[in-house]
DNA sequence: AATGTGAAATGAAAGGTTTCAAAAATGATC
DNA sequence: GATCATTTTTGAAACCTTTCATTTCACATT
């Protein structure tokens, strides 16, 4: 038995059923002028017969106004998931639809889909994290888009965003394992190819300066392999480090830059027979879920999503009435969780 | 500085700027007809310095097509996004654009959202979990408002769905931990507000009487405080269990309908000085990314949300098409993942 | 030079709404 | 019952596309 495509209702054919005009039937559907109580009983009457409701398409194009917000991520996860909700509430109060889609780590489907965001006149598009085609971002920027980015930035293009301070933390994480009995600290990461990343590796290298050691290549691994499939990846990489160095060659912690990626490295510690901390301390950054369930629990940053929504719903409210006031860059601080996976200060 | 909304370019502009007609633009556009090679280059020359994009609005209002799927779920979280996920690969392939969001439990919102999809002209509305309104939705199926019900159904409504045979997979599971050790088999989950409940439910008394064992009232546990915070409320209703009764008037393995009661449940017991699953079993349900970290790692149920999100898009496709064979009702199976929070068969 | 042909370009209508100036209806007043 | 003031209602234009029946153009044939 199919189900046939029955046309909807429209206007025209309210407005013929209670035998006035479309004028009229608009305004008692805006409520945007008087209208007689029995007019207005009739009119209501022949929509609720019809199940008329108004053809949103109609409307945006009269309008001239999408009440639209695109928001993309790299990919559909915890950390954007939780960001994406938070906002997407704040814009459901205001009245704003937010499309909200993962663009499956391709530049394509990103430029595909921010193409579509434009054709649909999306009002703000927000982009969180992933490796966006900078240059891209800019022409449409200066085109007149309204961009907003989240969790990373673009130099001198004065397109607002709003960022954790990844640098001034990843520091502060280095003096506090130096100072919880950590001597050798190192550093894992997938390719820096964001600015989240960027940072990270840059507060880490100032942490290491404030603690007066050189900076030690072995100690740094860093692996476009960790991108995709972090977890089963790093569990290799760290396989591999493990059978072709003695511990002494080793880091005693590593400062790693995704909770995935640290469960992984823990995974292979495991099998190599040693243990964490005490061999070897590992950090993660997210404070997904899993962390705390992780034997011993996962010493990870945790970044306040829900602060990251609500002022990226403030800052693309103040885009759509044009009221930004400067070309923003908003810093959040973040927060060191301490757990097992690292020594304690004693 | 702000930064000024500037009304984008349209095809009248581009047409003016080219010296052709509108008609001409629009065919170079979507490659409607013959147009010459010096009147195409012309018009994309002017596209390219307007940054013309054509008004998505506009087109579909023209084509009364939205291209527009609706997926609405409770709330954003695992199992729903990656069913979500799956599913807007597939739309995206076929060149539609999938609405996704959640409904924060509220059914007001999901009112509100089902009536914007309605007045978007969404062709299809997925609507997946949760308890949404029955009457409603029956009321806007038979006003011919396209709906696909995920991971829950509704008798005799006729609205097509695809769901996981939870009463099997239950039932199968019930058997399987009589035969590794465990006598008294409890059941745990927050109330049976939802079918795929329902048929956890049934799946447990039937597996129940397989076993040829009476259904004990004071091994069940139902409660709605579980719907919501499950792990820190399962958490505070296992103290509560613990603490009221001796160890032999309770269960000594619980099924349970989540994997975050689940966790919560463990805590509690390890908190009592208890083991799992020497002292009392535990099972989950979703294989969460959790499941196995846990210590002792979670048997739990893993569902197959890829293939969910596949079928569900070859039958929203069917709609789209009013191809629809019947009222489809897909009873995809289960698989029993087990790990150590149980008694392995011996 | 007139005719015929096929290719290319045109322009008005349609799609469903909202707006607003103008028209119509109502009611009060003399 | 004519006039005026007020309240309701109307209907065409506008929003931006696409479509398609016509028109225009370029060129070859007689």
């Amino acid at each position: 038995m199919n189900k046939k495509t029955k046309k909807m209702a429209t206007i025209v054919d309210v407005a013929k059923l209670s035998g006035v005009s479309v004028g009229t039937v608009s305004n008692v559907l805006n409520g945007t002028a008087k209208v007689s109580h029995t007019t207005k009983q009739k009119v209501e009457e022949a929509i609720e017969a019809l199940n008329f409701r108004p053809n949103d398409m109609a409307r945006s194009l009269r309008f001239t106004k999408s009440n639209l917000i695109g928001f993309l991520a790299p990919d559909i996860n915890e950390f954007y998931n939780s960001v994406a909700k938070h906002f997407v509430e704040y814009a459901y109060q205001s009245g704003y639809t937010v499309f909200y889609s993962g663009c499956g780590y391709s530049q394509e489907r990103e430029r595909d889909l921010i193409d579509l965001l434009l054709q649909k006149r999306a009002e703000v598009i927000v982009l969180i994290g992933g490796n966006f085609d900078d240059e891209y971002l800019c022409d449409m920027y200066n085109n007149g888009a309204k961009l907003l980015l989240l969790d990373r930035h673009i130099d001198n293009s004065g397109i607002p965003s709003v960022e954790f301070d990844n640098a001034s933390t990843v520091r502060s994480l280095v003096g506090m394992l130096k100072k919880s009995g950590h001597k050798k600290i190192g550093f894992m990461s997938e390719t820096i190819c964001m600015t989240n990343l960027e940072d990270r590796y840059r507060g880490y290298v100032r942490g290491i300066a404030d603690i007066r050691q050189e900076l030690k290549d072995q100690f740094i691994y860093i692996s476009d392999e960790l991108q995709l499939n972090k977890k089963a990846n790093a569990y290799a990489a760290m396989k591999r480090l493990l059978s072709t160095r003695s511990l002494d060659e080793l880091p005693d912690v590593f400062v790693v830059t995704s909770d995935y990626v640290a469960v992984g490295m823990m995974d292979a510690i495991n099998e190599f027979g040693l243990r964490v901390p005490e061999d070897i301390g590992v950090t993660g950054f997210d404070n997904s879920v899993i962390c705390e369930y992780l034997r011993p629990p996962l010493t990870t940053i945790e970044q306040d999503v829900k602060k990251m929504g609500e002022i990226a719903w403030n800052i693309a409210a103040d885009m759509i009435d044009d009221n930004l006031k400067s070309n923003e860059r908003i810093l959040l601080p973040q927060k060191i969780v301490i757990r097992n996976s690292t020594k304690i200060k004693n």
